[in-house]
DNA sequence: CGGATTTGACCTGCGC
DNA sequence: GCGCAGGTCAAATCCG
């Protein structure tokens, strides 16, 4: 019983003992804990001070470069006036007339085959042009500033209702001042519908772009005998977006396709494409910067797709009739671009691709080259991610205008060979830093390689991840277009609905160096998009 | 039978 | 003010 006793203590003093023992070990990870704990918040603020730093620095780097593209875009702005004014004279009168009212995205060469047909509702007199300026997409004058002041509305999300408010709250479009002074205020009120134009080959009635749509009228339209017909977006009752299909006069094949509003829902994954992309192209319109007043054509943008070597047309210049009216400012994407073949002599010659890269990704030339400026297209490296002048190479983002009137980027660009190369490049900075110019961008090259899903069978992409190349460099634009590109980027594009396109349509073959290689037949049909 | 489409009527804006 | 053209409505019709 003794023993029992004493073994008992024992025992009980041996476990209080364990406890202590365990209780300051508790105690010592508790300290290290905490001292690691520490160490690593110490280690976070560091870094937060650096990114801090880094932070500051960048924000310089972005004020000087504002102020120094602002400085060149002044004396540019005289160069153009003069020679725009030569221009004008000489040929292009009609164009001018005509693309004043619209602006064009052209992920590709403009069609040269395609006659531009001079509408009486396009053809407005020089003060109207101006109007077009104010709502459109007025480059005459990039802004920096007045684009971060709406930021906000350029980011395409599908929720985001850049016309939420145009359709809520009818408006009758009034005549508001079309002056620089107004230019605020008509942004607070957008009086002015804005209208985002797809045209596309395609066999079947409508193209499929990942919405819900009802058909609530059809009717002739004046010179076309093909019916218009106009669709609801069916997905939310409260919708306001609608969308008019038609084919295209001269070439039955085309169909036109124009949207006009945002969705306020969400959209399918299958949607979100042509939606960043219309969305994006509208709030180009919307938020356009400041007008340049001696620009006599600040509506067109041009973007050029170069492919394997081509000019592709992503987006280029609509038919004027498609835009109805001044009053309704109206994108027009232009996905049809087999009546071009000829390569611009200023683009860039790539290698047969194939050799280096996967047939169906062989090149991802964005190029925004000039048709008609003698000078070497500035290129976007890839490799170091800024913009080299002279510097064009595969995997580059090339921009240039197609005519010297255009906008600002174009007209920047068409006289950038009298420009020093470092100017050029801290131009192009600038403009590329500017969040409508990215959010354009991006949402169309999200349209361009999302185009299988939105085109073919809606709904069916794959969650692959891969870069594209181009983005590299471009967090910004690559963080967004991730959302809506890159879970198609990795889509067979043959399985779209444009499929059935010749060899000589468009295909926009967007390389990456990480794709998986797939069959040549795939790389076909690239650029078929919606 | 319910939802989608068709189609003629109506409304509205714009040019003359 | 009138006519024209584009856009929308809504009843009729179609279709699964």
């Amino acid at each position: 019983m003794e023993v029992d006793l004493r073994n008992t203590t024992q025992i009980k003093q041996e476990h209080e003992h364990k406890e202590d023992d365990r209780a300051d070990d508790c105690k010592q990870e508790d300290e290290m804990q905490f001292e690691l704990t520490k160490a690593e918040m110490g280690e976070v603020r560091e870094e937060n001070q650096r990114l801090r730093v880094h932070l500051d620095q960048i924000m310089k780097e972005y004020k000087t470069l504002q102020n120094k593209f602002q400085d060149i875009f002044h004396q540019q702005q005289q160069q153009t006036s003069i020679a725009g004014a030569i221009k004008i004279n000489r040929n292009d009168k009609q164009q001018t007339d005509d693309e004043s009212e619209l602006v064009s995205l052209s992920l590709g060469r403009t069609s040269s085959t395609e006659p531009i047909k001079k509408d009486k509702r396009c053809s407005s007199p020089p003060t109207k042009g101006g109007e077009g300026l104010d709502l459109g997409l007025e480059c005459g004058k990039f802004e920096p500033s007045s684009a971060i002041k709406n930021e906000s509305s350029v980011i395409p999300s599908p929720d985001d209702s850049l016309e939420e408010a145009k359709d809520e709250t009818p408006q009758k479009p009034s005549t508001p001042k079309r002056n620089g002074e107004d230019q605020e205020v008509l942004q607070q009120t957008p009086a002015k519908k804005t209208r985002v134009s797809v045209r596309v080959r395609c066999d079947t009635p409508t193209m499929n772009d990942g919405c819900q749509w009802r058909k609530y009228g059809q009717k002739i339209a004046k010179g076309n005998p093909c019916p218009r017909a106009y669709y609801r977006c069916t997905v939310s009752p409260t919708c306001p977006v609608r969308k008019q299909v038609q084919r295209c006069a001269q070439d039955m094949s085309i169909l036109i396709t124009t949207y006009e509003g945002t969705h306020n829902h969400p959209l399918p994954v299958s949607a979100t494409a042509m939606a960043s992309t219309t969305s994006a192209a509208a709030s180009m319109l919307t938020s356009g910067s400041t007008t340049s007043t001696s620009n006599p054509n600040p509506n067109t943008l041009n973007f050029y797709l170069n492919n394997n070597s081509k000019l592709k047309p992503i987006y280029n210049l609509p038919h004027s009739s498609i835009s109805p009216s001044p009053t309704c400012p109206t994108i027009t994407l232009d996905l049809t671009s087999n009546t071009l073949s000829t390569p611009s002599p200023y683009t860039y010659r790539s290698p047969p691709l194939t050799t280096i890269f996967p047939p169906r990704y062989s090149t991802t030339n964005l190029n925004f080259s000039s048709l008609e400026s003698n000078a070497s297209p500035i290129s976007w490296s890839s490799t170091n991610g800024t913009f080299n002048y002279r510097e064009n190479q595969m995997g580059s983002l090339n921009f240039g205008p197609k005519q010297p009137q255009e906008n600002s980027y174009t007209s920047f660009m068409q006289n950038k060979h009298s420009l020093q190369p470092d100017t050029i490049e801290a131009a192009t900075r600038a403009i590329t830093s500017d969040p409508n110019f990215q959010t354009v961008l991006q949402a169309a090259l999200a349209s361009v390689i999302g185009g299988g899903a939105v085109g073919g069978h809606g709904g069916d992409e794959k969650s692959g991840q891969t870069t594209f190349p181009v983005f590299s460099s471009f967090p910004s634009i690559l963080s967004n277009v991730k959302n809506c590109s890159t879970t198609v980027v990795n889509k067979p594009m043959g399985e779209n609905s444009m499929s059935s396109q010749g060899a000589g349509s468009n295909s926009v073959l967007c390389s990456s160096s990480r794709s998986k290689s797939t069959s040549p037949e795939t790389s076909r049909d690239h650029g078929h998009v919606v």
